[in-house]
Order: structure tokens, then C-alpha cells, then sequence
DNA sequence: CGGATTTGACCGGCGC
DNA sequence: GCGCCGGTCAAATCCG
């Protein structure tokens, strides 16, 4: 928590597009790397459909993207950048996501979040994702989708990327399932200490990754996180923290760390759904209206998630969702900021910039290998 | 005093 | 089988 300060600036961030997989290890810092993006290789989504819009006042079209606007004088993942969204790679050979680089995983399944928004919007050369809106498993998205466009900016950026699970949806219900039994196998691990479970292979639940650069390594995402771990990361001068959400039963886990070749960019890194109601729906589709824009000292988070509240009152969103506007072509990924809505901690105020200044500027999905 | 963070140990997966 | 490494646990410590 105190990690949290202030002063993010929002700036671009691109990925190599890396090799392959056998170069995983090492990618997490190498794919970092803010040169050499292959444009090629980045997908972007394009704009819901016009029925979403409805839903979703700030649309933010990926697939015509405007000139970037300046940087805000503060960053937050309010005001965020126009980001490129890119939905993965090609799992069979074509070009290697983010994900791939970060070695996430991602199962878009029953997500209500991030995932789910960009899944289900459609994305250019992709017909069958331009079909519905509705949150749904990775079997309404395939994992090869991948559409080629240029970036909205060529020298902003912040990615975000998510991967998806072979099992898709499968593994989504199974994380889902397995979240009870887990947690229960939890508690008597942990009286028996050492005897640790895990004679079934632990199941990964869906990952989202972005990329932000910030001086500060904990964004603020408006929910409350209890750090648990910090290893050091190979080859990198700097560790990797572990945190997991402090409300009762949620078991989304995030892990930030800073790119051994940029110091200045922070890759954090989601893995699960919120079961608990977001944190902070700010001002809801009212505030959703009324944004305008990541730039803007005004600018408030927007998004997906308030969408699928309107869709689906019960459903969660867990990752950071995001919010597109088409009138600053910005795109912004909104954590709900319970806190806020609760009594924010002065560390959440949006001026001290924290997950808030997060630059989305990539957004890979990935098809993943693993599990 | 309770909650959050730190940190070394431990565990499981994976590659060699 | 062994070692490396990522991820997690949990006791100790810190902090408001």
C-alpha cells in the first residue's frame, strides 16, 4: 500500500515481438523491451457493436485510430491512452503475443471483465467474435482470432494482453469449481503446514496483463490488495510481487513487476475473477456518460464493467475492465474503485495517478499452452 | 492491536 | 533424478 504513490506518467510501451516460447523464461524482461514493436503482429479490436455502444458510451474504436492525445498532466488509469488492443497471436505459429512474452494465461471464459469485453467485441478480421456481447467462454472466442491493424498510436502505448487457456471454458468452470475446493484444501494445508496438497494439477484461472509505465510498481485498481510474496526475477534487478485481493473467498491474484529493460515500465499482471461485487462502480453509466476522455483531470474510469451490470446485475468483473472512448479514442481500463465509494484511503484519490495511470496500449490475448 | 508487509522456506512443474 | 525457477506459505515484523 505504500507502495502506491503518485506521479505515473503515461507514456507508450511497446513489445518486441518475440520468438517463441522456448525463449519464455527470459521473456518476461525481454519482451518488455519498448523497441521493436512489430506492428504486425498486434491485433486490435474494433468497435462493439452498435447495440453495446448503447451500452457503452465510451466506445473507444481501436480499428480507426485517432492521432494520440498529449499525455495528461496526471496518469491514472482514468485517463488512460489510447491503447492498441491486441487479442492474442496466432496459436499456430503466427505472431507471439504479450502474453507469450509474459507467459500468461488467460481464459476469457464466464469473465465478466476486460476479457470479456474484448472477446466479445468484435475484432477486426474475426467475424465470429463480432457476434455477441455476452460474456462467454473462450468457446465464443477463438484463440486464434487475431487481426492486424495499426496501432492507434505509434508512440503511445501502454499493453495490455490476456492469453486464454486450452480448456477455455472448461478451465474456466473448473477454476471456478476448484476455487471452493481449493480454498478449503487451503485451510487445512495450512494447519498441517507442510503436507501441501496439489495431487491434482493446479488449475491457472484466466490472466490479464498490461503493461504501464509509472515510477510507482502498485497501481491502484481501486480494489484492496494483500501482498503475500516478492521474489526477485532472474536476470532482473528488480522483484516481482504478489498480491492477492483482501476480500473474504476472492482468490484474484495480481503480480507487478518492472521491466529489467525499462525500469520505467510496470507490468502487472491479473490472474482470476472478483467474486465479490465490484469494489466501486463509479457513478455507474452516469460517470460512464459523463467521461470523456483519459486526459482529461476530469476523466473517470469507465467501463465494461458497469456494461455487464446492466447485462448481468450478477455478474463480477475481476479483472480491470476497460472503457473505450471513441471521441479521444481513448481507452481505459477501469478498476473498480470500491474504496472510493466506501471511504477512499487517501492513497486512492484518482490525483496520485496509481493503476489509474496505467497505459494500456497493447492488448494481446494469447492462446496459451499451458494447462 | 489488528491488518499489512517482509522474507526465508517450501512445494510443484519443467527442462535437462 | 536433479536442479532451477515460479509461486505460495506463514512466522516475524512493521505500521497506523
Amino acid at each position: 500500500m505504500n507502495e502506491m504513490k503518485q506521479n505515473h506518467n503515461i507514456s507508450i510501451v511497446r513489445i518486441n515481438s518475440v520468438e517463441k516460447r522456448e525463449e519464455k523464461k527470459e521473456l518476461t524482461r525481454t519482451a518488455l523491451k519498448t523497441e521493436n514493436f512489430n506492428m504486425a503482429n498486434s491485433a486490435f479490436i474494433t468497435p462493439p457493436p452498435t447495440s453495446d455502444i448503447d451500452h457503452m458510451p465510451n466506445v473507444f474504436s481501436l480499428s480507426t485510430p485517432p492521432p494520440p492525445p498529449p499525455p495528461p498532466p496526471t496518469s491514472s488509469i482514468f485517463d488512460m491512452i489510447p491503447c492498441d488492443i491486441i487479442t492474442g497471436g496466432d496459436p499456430k505459429g503466427g505472431s507471439l503475443g504479450f502474453m507469450d512474452l509474459l507467459d500468461i494465461n488467460q481464459d476469457f471464459g464466464a469473465s465478466a471483465s476486460l476479457f470479456d469485453w474484448c472477446n466479445q467485441n468484435p475484432v477486426v478480421g474475426s467475424p465470429q467474435q463480432q457476434q455477441s456481447f455476452v460474456p462467454s467462454p473462450a468457446s465464443s472466442v477463438p484463440e486464434t482470432s487475431e487481426v492486424l491493424n495499426n496501432p492507434a498510436t505509434p508512440n503511445s502505448s501502454a499493453s495490455i494482453s490476456s492469453s486464454s487457456n486450452e480448456a477455455g471454458e472448461d478451465a474456466f468452470q473448473q477454476v471456478k469449481a476448484g476455487d471452493q475446493e481449493e480454498e478449503q484444501d487451503q485451510d487445512k494445508n495450512k494447519k498441517q503446514l507442510k503436507p501441501k496438497k496439489r495431487s491434482q494439477k493446479r488449475l491457472r484461472e484466466p490472466r490479464f496483463a498490461f503493461m504501464t509505465k509509472s515510477e510507482v510498481d502498485h497501481l491502484d485498481d481501486g480494489y484492496r490488495w494483500r501482498k503475500y510474496g516478492q521474489k526477485a526475477v532472474k536476470n532482473s534487478p528488480y522483484p516481482r510481487s504478489y498480491y492477492r485481493c483482501t476480500s473474504a473467498g476472492c482468490g484474484v491474484k495480481k503480480r507487478v513487476e518492472r521491466s529489467s529493460d525499462d525500469p520505467s515500465i510496470v507490468v502487472t499482471t491479473y490472474e482470476g475473477q472478483h467474486i465479490h461485487p465490484s469494489p466501486i462502480i463509479r457513478g455507474s453509466i452516469g460517470i460512464l456518460a459523463d467521461s470523456r476522455g483519459f486526459g482529461a483531470a476530469t476523466s473517470s474510469f469507465v467501463f465494461p464493467q458497469p456494461l455487464y451490470q446492466q447485462k448481468d446485475a450478477s455478474m463480477y468483473s475481476s479483472s480491470p475492465s476497460l472503457n473505450f472512448t471513441s471521441s479521444t479514442t481513448r481507452f481505459s481500463p477501469s478498476f473498480s474503485l470500491q474504496e472510493r465509494r466506501l471511504g477512499s484511503p487517501p492513497s486512492l484519490h484518482r490525483d496520485h495517478g496509481l493503476l489509474q495511470d496505467i497505459v494500456p496500449s497493447q492488448m494481446i490475448r494469447k492462446e496459451s499452452k499451458e494447462e
